[in-house]
RNA sequence: GGUCCGGUAGCUCAGCUGGAUAGAGCGGCAGCCUUCUAAGCUGUAGGUCAUUGGUUCGAAUCCAAUCCGGAUCACCA
């Protein structure tokens, strides 16, 4: 049990004990002791000075003395500075914690809960390539998924190809149009790019001819509506429901290019996903359940044939289900989408990760499967989060103003290339070894950058500041991680009493000796000392927390914190040349658990940490 | 207009199930490499927590109103 939920248990039984008054564990609030003052939790009294009839001095001065005499290999003793109980833990209790985890590889790691989870993200549209907001979702998605396997669930990450419907039409008709045959070969662009150019000329060409019809006097509503090329998009999606075969060629033909780009980026992101559903699969199903609907009442078709659902009752609008020409709309497919997820997996819980600009639309999509019954719909949840914006504005594909997915990847890695070649540190280096290292400190960089703000806000994206490499960044926490490593490597590369028995060998797990908690350098720690201890011991409840608010920029907070700590201490005090054998091994204790808990909460954002750098 | 989300240091963000003098990073200023990697460390300046009321022992945190910003309310996805 952590720390802090053994203080509540015990605070509350000695608050039973002493005045036969019963609470519950987590109604008491305990907090880390402010540096200011002395001790390292605090328990806040004000709470029960009413309900006690006792003044907080006298609360505090019963609770702390029994505490201390109940628990002493626990508390090493308390002060009370107005309702604050500040108490002391023994640092015996610190020194068993870690030689109890400081050789454990997965430290953190949560018992298996037999609970199942699906995580859905990326989501990419197959007429465009991947932007920056694609990249926060990709991110988001995996590491939601990372931190809830960390907890004990099985995982099931999905993506749903948004691969039909009258967007991929658009950079179809307008490939027909202008492209003269040209493809990605001939072109050498890659593949999603290639596809994406179509789209946009669509958007262009639209434009042209709708000012081309307002120039006859059409209102503008009516261009729009009458645009040949519009119109041809809007008929080629009717052809590629009805299966025409020339059109169906033609779309496999355009997607295959795009999924091709796709998983290049994917590649190199380190997105991965267990299924990859197909809205072209999910739709047919998504129109069966609008049958269905319609036979239990829960939709209505209006007389043009278009089918809706009611949901004013609910405090919202009706809501449109299927097209009068009876084509699917978004929702019909992601109606589909949840039967077939519940019947393939069975998961417990269904986590969609989605921008917030969708919030609505997942709230319709809620109710509308709980009307109909289907059984996962009260587990599903829309993991919502905000916009990713420019400084110059909103990210608009048709505007030009995007940063594209690819483009910033490089940047990035070529920066850390620049920045690592002007640190000068990499003598001995393969070229294998240079790559992978450019690549962590890079996509590094770029992740921890979109996963340290809190998901459910917006967030801007300044270029210059997500390439920076000091202060709250990956590269940060990778640096102070190599340095723990070099440690390390020169004890046991130079270890004369042969290092493996005193501080383990992570690669292989061998273990340590057995406790030496009685040994003097072990039982008074310095604050520095303790400090990264106390902050290690926290780790555990932080993977907890991360998972229940769903939010990976708490381990990003973390590691950094972790890492600042680490920092602190390194340039206070010598590990390899400590003032006793004993300080020594406590040092590497302390050194190996942090390198170790500094790579698993970063392996829980997706990024990696080197050895060397 | 209805609904939802947000407003904390010059900038980007933590803190929000109410608890001690509101914290980081960047940027500014001043220091630290004969010592385990200075991609680092230390110190310092910088705040009406949008505004106004309310709830109470105590409010950045909860409630209400107002102001400002954003999203959404499509036979787009």
């Amino acid at each position: 049990m952590d720390i802090i939920s053994q203080i509540k248990e015990n605070t509350k039984k000695a608050i039973s004990e002493l005045y036969q008054h019963e609470i519950q564990p987590n109604d008491i609030l305990v907090n880390e002791t402010k540096p200011e003052f002395e001790g390292d939790y605090t328990v806040v009294l004000f709470s029960f000075v009413k309900t006690l009839k006792k003044s907080p001095d006298a609360l505090g001065n019963e609770l702390g003395g029994l505490l201390i005499i109940k628990y002493p290999t626990l508390f090493s003793g308390f002060n009370i500075i107005k309702g604050f109980l500040n108490l002391s833990v023994a640092d015996g209790y610190w020194a068993s914690f870690l030689q109890n985890n400081y050789s454990i590889n997965e430290f953190g790691q949560k018992e298996k809960t037999n609970q199942k989870v699906m995580v859905e993200y990326s989501s990419p549209n197959t007429n465009k390539p991947l932007h920056l907001g694609h990249l926060r979702n990709n991110f988001l998605g995996w590491s939601i998924s990372a931190i809830y396997k960390a907890n004990g669930y099985d995982t099931v990450k999905t993506c749903i190809a948004n691969d039909r419907g009258i967007h991929i039409c658009k950079s179809m008709i307008a490939w027909q149009l202008f492209a003269n045959g040209a493809t990605p070969e001939t072109t050498g662009t890659k593949g999603d790019h290639f596809v994406g150019d179509y789209y946009v000329r669509f958007g262009s060409e639209y434009k042209k001819q709708v000012e081309g019809l307002q120039a006859t006097g059409m209102s503008k509503e009516e261009a729009e509506k009458e645009a040949p090329i519009m119109k041809a998009a809007q008929q080629m999606l009717i052809d590629w429901e009805a299966g025409n075969p020339a059109v169906i060629a033609l779309w496999k033909k355009m997607n295959s290019w795009v999924y091709a780009g796709f998983e290049e980026t994917y590649k190199k992101i380190g997105s991965d996903f267990d299924k990859t559903y197909y809205e072209s699969d999910t739709y047919l199903l998504g129109k069966k359940l609008v049958q269905y609907g319609l036979e239990q009442k829960v939709f209505f078709k209006k007389e043009d044939g278009s089918v809706w659902i009611d949901l004013t009752a609910d405090g919202l609008d009706e809501k449109i289900v299927q097209r009068k020409d009876g084509t699917a709309v978004y929702i019909t497919q992601d109606i589909g989408l949840a039967v077939n997820k519940y019947e393939e997996y069975h998961c417990d819980e269904s986590i969609y990760v989605v921008g917030d600009e969708q919030n609505y639309h997942f709230k319709v999509l809620k109710l509308i499967c709980q009307k109909l019954k289907i059984p996962a719909a009260d587990h599903i949840f829309h993991l919502s989060y905000g916009m990713v914006e420019l400084p110059t504005g909103r990210m608009k594909t048709r505007e030009g103003n995007v940063v594209d997915a690819d483009d910033i990847v490089d940047e990035m890695i070529h920066e850390a290339e620049r920045k690592t070649k002007e640190q000068g540190k990499t003598e001995g280096f393969t070229d294998e070894e240079l790559k992978d290292l450019y690549e962590m400190i890079g996509i590094g960089g770029l992740k921890f950058f979109l996963l340290r703000v809190d998901p459910k806000k917006r967030m801007l994206f300044n270029t210059e500041e997500s390439i920076d490499l000091h202060g709250y960044t990956a590269t940060f926490i990778q640096y102070a991680h190599a340095r723990i490593k070099s440690i390390l490597r020169k004890e046991r590369e130079s270890g004369v009493e042969t290092l493996e028995s005193r501080i383990g060998d992570q690669e292989s797990g061998v273990s340590c000796k057995e406790s030496n908690r009685d040994k003097p350098g072990i039982n008074f720690l310095l604050p520095l000392e303790k400090k990264l201890i106390i902050n290690l011991e926290k780790y555990p409840a932080i993977i907890e927390q991360a998972c229940q608010d769903m939010s990976p920029s708490l381990i990003a907070s973390y590691a950094f914190d972790l890492a600042k700590n680490f920092n602190s201490f390194y340039a206070e005090h010598s590990i390899a040349k400590a003032e006793t054998p004993d300080k020594k091994e406590l040092r590497l204790q302390i050194a190996q658990l942090t390198a170790t808990t500094l790579k698993n909460s970063m392996a829980l954002l997706g990024i990696k940490v080197p050895e060397r750098m």
